[in-house]
DNA sequence: TAATCATTCAAGCAAATGATTGATTGATAG
DNA sequence: CTATCAATCAATCATTTGCTTGAATGATTA
């Protein structure tokens, strides 16, 4: 019943590898490693797991080479192995950023109409932040705003914009931005706002682009 | 208990997309819908899974946006979906390409010693295969042979050399090869025929160097 | 409208996977 | 040599996954 056929045999090579990488705590694991070398425990606090766990996607790493190990005194030192890992991870990486922007394009289409604000490019929004006047605002939640945002961003979710406006400057122009290009939050921000007596504007690329384009970004 | 930590949430996103290719009846799939669009059924037989199991199949791929569908008459036909899917399953590739040469090289290296045999570099091997007066033997299995080889090549497996002697015509330099730099079986052969009076050498490169450098490959 | 065909759905089962626990190994330090 | 510490192993259990079977859906054709 052993399937002999080479061809066979080489998606079960790439199957195993791809099932590798498909446990979040092995990623999150893999990340930590690629930060440098690092004992189990340290992992294991690190991930929020057990060290037993811990231990065990650890093996499954090697087992594919995604890390590699060395002895130091007592402790085991987990390392990246040699092989070309970022290239899987960014494509990855990218790939899932292609889903992201599909997904809300497909949320985001309808009520997006087409250009009902005006929006701002990136070029344009680095120039007003220099010459000032303008707010610039996350709508984006405040998660992932502390995971990063632009320099000088108020933040405020979009569903809390409206009880919290009183927060924003008045006669200031605003610049709302999200997650992406097709991001919903932002447009109805901008609706609202603008109902409000607001001069407002979007940042059409949101701050992946941002980041993407190696602007600064605040923590 | 939900994790609203939105790197967490990023590494499950990514680790499900893993997940979607890490099952060799997926990955085949992919392959052949990467054909061209082809019905349920079509795709069931050509890889000999039940249709309700192709289905199944099929549509965790489609949830991972892999591949979309369409409807035309009863048939319901699969076709790529638009991301950047080559790039994931080319990385995926180098990633096991890279992993296999490690393994050989963990196994080949005690046999291998150094250089034991007189080893003959790509340029040269082209060179010597237009002038001629060489034997090209490509030592690895027949699949393996079947899946693509040298242009000339004759194959004999390493393991049935010793009884298929009779087929490599004498006073001709035998240049062995298999499946790259630390491969056993071209090393063992070429033990086997020096023994037996030939001259021989091994390109040191093996298969899929000579392909990847974008020389001709027969099938 | 009924009959047929391709696909999907739903239930059930066997196998694989992930997490926990406690025992074991390997290495240092007293 | 013993005690200690980090890591791994081994056994167990709950959950998930993949596959099969038979019924349900959607679209065509008679």
């Amino acid at each position: 019943m052993t399937k002999a056929d080479p061809h066979t045999l080489l998606f079960t090579d790439l199957a195993e590898i791809a099932r590798t990488l498909g446990h979040a705590h092995r990623l999150m694991l893999l990340e930590h490693i690629a930060q440098g070398e690092r004992p189990v425990e340290r992992l294991a606090e690190l991930t929020d797991l057990t060290v037993a766990n811990t231990s065990q996607h650890l093996q499954h790493l090697r087992r594919a080479g995604f890390v590699e190990t060395r002895r130091d005194g007592k402790r085991v030192l987990y390392r990246l192995g040699n092989g070309p890992i970022e290239a899987v991870l960014t494509s990855l990486r990218g790939y899932a950023e292609h889903m992201r922007a599909e997904i809300r394009q497909l949320i985001a289409d309808p009520i997006n109409a087409d250009g009902r604000h005006d929006s701002i490019s990136r070029d344009e929004l680095l120039e007003r932040l220099l010459t000032g006047g303008i707010t610039l605002l996350d709508v984006r939640s405040t998660e992932e705003y502390a995971f990063g945002h632009l320099p000088g961003a108020l933040n405020i979710p979009a569903d809390e914009l409206e009880r919290r406006l009183s927060e924003l400057p008045r006669g200031r122009e605003v610049v709302a931005y999200c997650r992406g290009p097709y991001c919903v939050l932002s447009t109805t921000a901008a609706a609202l706002l603008e109902a409000k007596g607001f001069r407002v504007r979007r940042l059409a690329a949101g701050f992946p682009d941002w980041k993407a384009a190696g602007l600064t970004v605040e923590a």
